[in-house]
DNA sequence: TCGATTTCAGTCGTACACGACATAAAACAT
DNA sequence: ATGTTTTATGTCGTGTACGACTGAAATCGA
């Protein structure tokens, strides 16, 4: 039994939990809106800016375009985006808000602290906030 | 423009993120494998103590068995483990390690370390060691 | 300026991940 | 003992994720 193998020592896999069961703990605020997490961030995204190109959109998430693209389908369908051809560089699709995607900011806007609250019974703020810039070199470190 | 809104406040969108670029700096070690990443986590639980039921492998991993089965299903394929039926509790499966099941935990000794070694171009070994209790308590108060 | 290269978005195939649901077997209650 | 409930596993449908690849448009280079 090699030490480093057992599951207990891996970083990765606390990782790969702790996402899914924070991702989990947004589940029922989404279920309400009628979305789901990958399209949260896609709406974070376009809420600080609207109209961005997918592949802006896609770098930003660190997710790759054939990720991005029918997520972004599925938004449009959903009637909460609208994706236009690029005016200046007709390759690109130009992603827009439509009414509904930025009604529901509003909706959205209690999300985050709420969540928070929800967390911090189980963790501090202060290890909230060591935690962080961890997070943002071990990111910029894996980026490629 | 809700503050709380913005991507970069969000503590789940980096661990969502840096969950993925790890599982993604794996993946080299993986392919030559000809395993996933979901799939190693079931490897490592098996070299830990071999012929565990779905249901202790799933709950292991915070995963549902719905989710957990087709994955077996797959590595029993490949030919890297069985599925028996329980003798006790005919319900149950019992998933054992085949002898190429086996054999890939010498295969495998090494990733581990590589992997910290170029994790550790990024983030000091302390740090790495602060973020685990973190963790361990967030996963703790989510698993629900 | 015009052929080679790069970039943008997309399709396709495979593998998770999970909610809703199904089925059989074990456990429980009376 | 037998009907009810719970548990273990599984199927199915939907939505990510990503590698390999494609087509069209922009850019680059000689």
């Amino acid at each position: 039994m090699y030490e480093q193998l057992k599951l207990d020592n891996q970083l990765c896999f606390r990782l790969y939990t702790a996402a899914r069961l924070i991702a989990g703990a947004y589940g029922p605020y989404f279920e309400t809106l009628g979305i789901t997490y990958p399209q949260y961030l896609v709406l974070l995204i376009l809420w600080e800016k609207d109209q961005q190109p997918v592949n802006d959109i896609a770098k930003r998430l660190y997710l790759e375009t054939n990720t991005v693209t029918p997520l972004l389908q599925r938004m449009e369908r959903q009637g909460l985006v609208t994706r236009v051809k690029g005016e200046v560089d007709t390759r690109q699709r130009i992603v827009c808000l439509t009414e509904a995607g930025k009604a529901m900011e509003e909706q959205a806007k209690d999300i985050p602290n709420q969540l928070g609250a929800e967390v911090v019974k189980h963790v501090s703020a202060d290890e909230l906030k060591g935690i962080i810039p961890f997070l943002d070199k071990l990111i910029e470190g894996l980026r490629d």
